[in-house]
DNA sequence: CTGCATAGTAACTGGATAGTTACTTAAGGC
DNA sequence: GCCTTAAGTAACTATCCAGTTACTATGCAG
């Protein structure tokens, strides 16, 4: 080898696009590919979600992640560390989108019936159209929540949900038309078990079944359904 | 190496309890722990489920199979031909076990609302008493249900289930204590779910939430909140 | 324009792991 | 009692794979 000789004729040019005068502080923001720690980062985050929740954490391959994101797999633990570390990340990043998702809903403005079908028909095209969450929380109960215990990022997030929900069985029992002896964490359980366990075995239940769940009709029909269970679950008990 | 020369003095003896005169059809059963073909096969498939629904299709490890058996590891292979088709005896066997379990109810013999809350309990405390299911459906559907459309064993085991809710809905209904509108995969879907997601996340959901789901007085609340949220959709919408 | 921290590359390594080879031992029909 | 076939063992191998090494390129503070 020869020691530090720079390479005859390296450079390659002068950037295009690249203003030499600009503010230094704003971000380069695609001026060219190289250099961008922030793309990089983004770049290996979705890949790795990609690649862990159709594989798992297990099956999940470090030099595949490194491939779809288009970058050296030393990147990988240049920014995470190492494989579980970059699992942490998926983790934190995929939980912290539905949980402030649900903060954005605004459910005291509406009257408790439409806000509870609202929140159920929220949970559940949230599932539809996040597959990724489902796969994630499948595997990470593999793990027996091993990484999300030892995360501080995500615990502060859920105390919002259980409030909002809970201020809407108040409002509803208030004006008579929620029953008043429901827990407020048993029954989002019941709401995201309703979707959840639809979509996440969606593929074992076709098959058994016999009949193509994933059909956009059939979906359509299950939000539905869901709703129909909640609210019935919800009504007062009329004295006979 | 020495070629085909018989080991000097090899002979271990007779064996101690092995009846020479015994009658050839009926099995050693336990005789002596050596060549027990059926025994083998069991053990194997014990430690597979085991390895598998602990840590996933993936995250087992043939070896591990191996030594939980007591078993050389050639015996895998010689029984189930590779990790492959473990995977699909262990998916055959423990699928067989539930299906095989319900048609054991007798439901016809009990009144609509008994049969269905004999039903929603007994699926509930399924999925208590067999954690392995719970882990298998979340790692075959990580698989998207691959391997369970390779199987012919399981198909024609579900039919039975569906006729078994049918049946009962059609006679809550004739008697005007269920509602008459009711498809019976969508509710057998909600009463797998509704227990599926708590028992199969109850290592998220208890991190989230700060609460212990697996402490056995929430399980049998949860068992009767199930029953409630189903016999309430059930019931037939009055008119007002 | 220079030095140094950060971003990035390519090739490598050691241990794990599914599956195999080559062999030995027992069972049971003939 | 012999001989084929199934049951069983131990040691091996080829590949895979997470993580590392040793290096180069870039940009910006001074």
């Amino acid at each position: 080898m020869e020691g530090s000789l720079p390479k005859a004729g390296a450079k390659p040019g002068a950037k295009p696009g690249a203003k030499p005068g600009a503010k230094p502080r704003t971000k380069p923001r695609a001026a060219s590919p190289t250099r961008d720690p922030e793309r990089t980062r983004a770049a290996i985050l979705r890949a790795a979600t990609a690649e862990i929740t159709a594989k798992g954490l297990t099956g999940a391959r470090v030099d595949a992640i490194a491939e779809r994101a288009g970058v050296n797999k030393r990147m990988l633990y240049h920014y995470f560390g190492d494989k579980q570390g970059l699992y942490l990340a998926v983790l934190e990043h995929t939980y912290a989108a539905i949980r402030t998702a649900e903060i954005g809903l605004h459910l005291t403005e509406l009257d408790p019936v439409a806000g509870m079908r609202k929140l159920v028909l929220f949970t559940w095209h949230y599932f539809i159209d996040h597959p990724e969450f489902l796969s994630l929380l499948a595997t990470e109960n593999m793990n027996r929540a091993a990484y999300l215990k030892k995360s501080k990022a995500i615990r502060p997030l859920h105390g919002s949900l259980i409030d909002l929900i809970d201020e809407l069985l108040k409002r509803g029992a208030r004006q008579k038309i929620f029953r008043d002896d429901v827990d407020p964490v048993e029954l989002y359980i019941s709401i995201a078990g309703l979707g959840f366990f639809y979509m996440s075995n969606r593929h074992t239940l076709s098959t058994i079944f016999g009949e193509n769940l994933s059909a956009p009709a059939r979906l359509a029909a299950r939000g539905e359904h869901i709703v129909e269970v909640v609210l019935a679950f919800l009504k007062p008990i009329e004295k006979a």
